[in-house]
DNA sequence: CATGAATGAGGTTTCATTCAT
DNA sequence: AATGAATGAAACCTCATTCAT
C-alpha cells in the first residue's frame, strides 16, 4: 500500500475531500481527518449503527462539523469508501501484474479477503457508496475493471471455470471475508482454498451456469451485510 | 412442505402458541396469528430490526398486544422460528430418506435454500433462536443431528470431499440463500451449483484444510445476517 | 383481636362486602376474600403501587375479576381499610376500658403503633378511606369518637398536657410508626416513650399552643405517607 | 438567607452548573435555570415522581434538553438539592453561632422546619442525595457534622435530654417539616414547641432509651417521605 | 467555521381500564 | 360471574438533525 497507515487519514481520489473544486482549507482537512479516523475506529468496533454524537466525541469535534463535513451517514461511509477503494485499486493493480494469469486470481482473493477480514467495518463498506460523488464511482468502476480485465486474462488462459463473472468473484471474495471477520484468518484461509477450488477450471466441470449477480444486487447484498 | 404458505398462520409444534399447557382463547389465536404475520412480512421485508409500534400497526392491533403475546423481540422471532425449524427438519428429514447419498446432500442443499431464498427473514433466522426454550434448542440440535448424519453418511460414501464439515454445509448454504434472497432463483441455482461442485470429492482435490467454523461462529454470523 | 389472622379476609363492618344490602354469593366472597389477601401481601411488601394485574396473579383471578369488585384502587384501599380499622377500634376499645386514664393512653399509643410497624402496608393506610361508604366513615368515626373519650379521660383527670388533641395523637403515633417501620420495634419504643413524656402533663410546662391539626390534614399526611 | 426565592434560579455552589471546567453557554444556563424551576415547582406541588415530560413542556423546552444536562432523575434532584444543603448549612451555621446552647437548638429545629414547610420538596430532598457527587455528600455531612456539634454543645451544657442524638433532631424535624408542609405554619409552630420541650433536658425524667435511628435509616425514611 | 444546545419524533415498555368470550 | 385479551395513553430514553451563538 502506497498509503502509509498511521497518517491521519488517506484522501484517496480527491485529496482534501472538497466536493467542489477547491480544497479544504487546512484545518478543515485535519478535522475531516479527525471525523474520518473516529468513524473508521467505531466502525470497526461496534458495527455501522454508532449515533454521530458518538462519533464527534472521539473525533473531539462538534457534531454540527461532522454534519458540515457530511451531510448523512451514506456521506460518511462514502468517504471512509474513498480509502478502501484506495487499497482495494492497489490491490488489484498489484494483483494484475502478476504474470500467471491464475497466480493473480489466487492474489486477489488472498489479499482482498485478508484485508476485509482484518476491518469488521470495510466488509460493511467496501462497494456500497452510493453514486452521488461521481469521483468515487469512477474509482469503484477502476476496481471493476481491473478485477473484470483479471479475470478475463484468467479466462483466456482458460485456467478459470467458464462462465465466471467479476461478480462472482466479488460475493465470494465478500463471504470469505464475512467468515473470517468472525471466525479468524485460518477459517478465511479455509474458505479460499474452497472458493478458489470452485472457480478453477477443470476439464470435468462444465461452464457456470445459471443468472449472475448484478453488481446492484451485489452491492444490496454487500450492504446488508 | 404440508403447510401452505398464504393461510394466515402455520401453528408448528403448539398448535396454539401456548406457553403453559392451555390452548389460547380464539380470539387470542386470531390475534397472534395477525402478529406472525405482520412481523413474518415486515421481517422478510425489512430485516428483524421492525418496530413493534409497527409490527402492532401493520397487524392492526395495539401495541400492548403484541408485548403481551411476545415480551421481547426474542420471543417473537423464537415464534416464528418454531414455524420455520419445523420446515426445515421436514426437509432434511426428506433428504435423508434419499437413497443415494450425493443426492441426499444435494436435496438438501437445494431444498434449504430454496426455502431461505422465498424468506428474507428466514435466513436471518434459523439457528439464531437462543437457548430460553429448550424446545426449540432441542430442535434445532435434530436439524443440525440430521444434518451431519447426512454428511457422515456421504462421506463414507466418499462422495464429498474429506475434510468438510456440517458447518460448511451450513455456511454455505447460508451463503447462496443470501445471494437467492437478493437476486432471486435462479442466481441461487447458479450457486447452488457452484457450491455442490465445490463440495463434491474429486480424485485430483486433497481435503479441505484450514480450521472449520465452529457452530457460534457460524450462529453469529447469520445473525449479523 | 376477635378476627383470627389466617382466615381468609375479616370482613368486618359489612359482612360480605357488598356494596348494595345483599350479600355476595359464597363464591364471591371467597374472591374477594382472595384479592384482599394479595393485595394485603403485596402492599406490604412492596408499596402501595402495585398493578392491579399483578394483584390479579396472586389471588390467582383474572384482572376483571379484581375490578369487578374493586372499580379502582382507591376501592382496594378502602376494603382493606375496613380491615384495620376494625383491629384499631378493637385496640381503642381495649384502651378505654383500662381504668387508670393516663394506662389507657399509653396503651393506646403503645399498641397502635406495635400494630402499625408490624405492618408496612398499614401505616400507608389506615385513616386514608374516602368517605364512599358511609359503613367505613360511621367506623373511622368511632375510631376518632374512641380516642377523643380516651383523650378526654385523660385530660378531665389532669393527666394529659393541656390543649392536646386527638389529631396530635393520631400523628404522634403515626410519626412512631413510621420510624418503627423502617428501624424495628425497639427504635419505635424509643419514641413511644418520647410521645409520652411529650404529652404528659406537667407542671412546668403550659397548654401546649399553636393551631392543631385537622382531621383532613392528618388524613393528608398519612396518605402521602 | 442571601438568595431571594423568586429569582430565576439560585446558583448556589456551581455558579453556572457546569460539570467540567467551563462555565455553561448563556442560552444553556437559561435553560438549565428554566428547568430547574419547573421541576422546583412541579416537585413541590406534587412530589418528587413528576414525569420528564411534564418538567420539560413546564419549562418550555423539549425533553431531550431536559435530559440533556440532567441524565436521570437523581442528576435532577441533585441539583435543586445543592440550592438546599447550601441553604441548610448557612441555618446550621447561623444557629451554632447563637451563645446560648440551648437557644441554638431551637433556632435549629425551628428556622429549618420553617424552611422545609416552605417547599415540600426540599422535606423529600434534603438528606437524600446519592453520595454520587462527593461534592454533595461532603457537603450534607458538613451539615450533620455541625448538627452534632450543636448537640453535643446543648449536652454538655446539660440542657438537653440525655441520649438524644442527632438522627433524634432530624427526624423530629422532618416529621414537623411534614405537618407543617400540610397544614401551614402555626401547626408547625405546634408541633416545634411540642417537640422542643420534650427534647429539653428534666429534672423528672431519665435519658431516652431505645435503639436511635441509624442516620441510613433516617434517609430511608426522609425517601419514603 | 466550529460548536454544542435544542428539538421532537420514534423506539421501548408498562398499566389502568374496558369488553368480548 | 369470571376471565384474560385488547387497548392506548403515557412514561422513559435516544438520536438525527437544525440553528443560535
Amino acid at each position: 500500500m502506497a498509503q502509509p497507515t498511521g497518517r491521519a487519514t488517506s484522501d484517496g481520489p480527491s485529496p482534501a475531500g472538497a466536493t467542489d473544486g477547491r480544497p479544504l482549507r487546512k484545518d478543515a482537512q485535519r478535522t475531516r481527518a479527525l471525523v474520518l479516523d473516529a468513524a473508521r475506529a467505531l466502525f470497526a468496533e461496534r458495527g455501522i449503527d454508532v449515533s454521530f454524537d458518538e462519533i464527534a466525541r472521539a473525533a473531539g469535534v462538534g457534531v454540527g462539523t461532522v454534519y458540515r463535513r457530511f451531510p448523512d451517514r451514506e456521506a460518511l461511509v462514502d468517504a471512509l469508501f474513498a480509502d478502501k477503494i484506495e487499497k482495494l485499486l492497489d490491490l488489484v493493480g498489484q494483483a494484475s501484474e502478476v504474470a500467471d494469469p491464475w497466480e493473480s486470481i489466487v492474489q486477489f482473493v488472498e489479499r482482498g479477503t485478508a484485508q476485509m477480514c482484518a476491518d469488521r467495518a470495510l466488509t460493511e463498506v467496501v462497494m456500497c457508496a452510493s453514486d452521488v460523488h461521481e469521483a468515487f464511482a469512477r474509482r469503484r468502476d477502476d476496481v471493476t475493471a481491473a478485477v473484470e480485465s483479471v479475470l478475463r486474462r484468467a479466462q483466456d488462459a482458460g485456467v478459470v471455470r467458464p462462465g465466471v463473472e467479476a461478480t462472482d468473484l466479488a460475493f465470494l471474495a465478500h463471504m470469505v471475508s464475512l467468515a473470517g471477520a468472525h471466525a479468524g484468518k485460518e477459517t478465511a484461509e479455509r474458505y479460499v482454498a474452497l472458493v478458489l477450488d470452485a472457480l478453477r477450471a477443470r476439464p470435468d466441470v462444465g461452464p457456470l451456469s445459471g443468472r449472475p449477480l448484478s453488481m446492484e444486487d451485489f452491492q444490496e447484498i454487500v450492504q446488508s451485510s
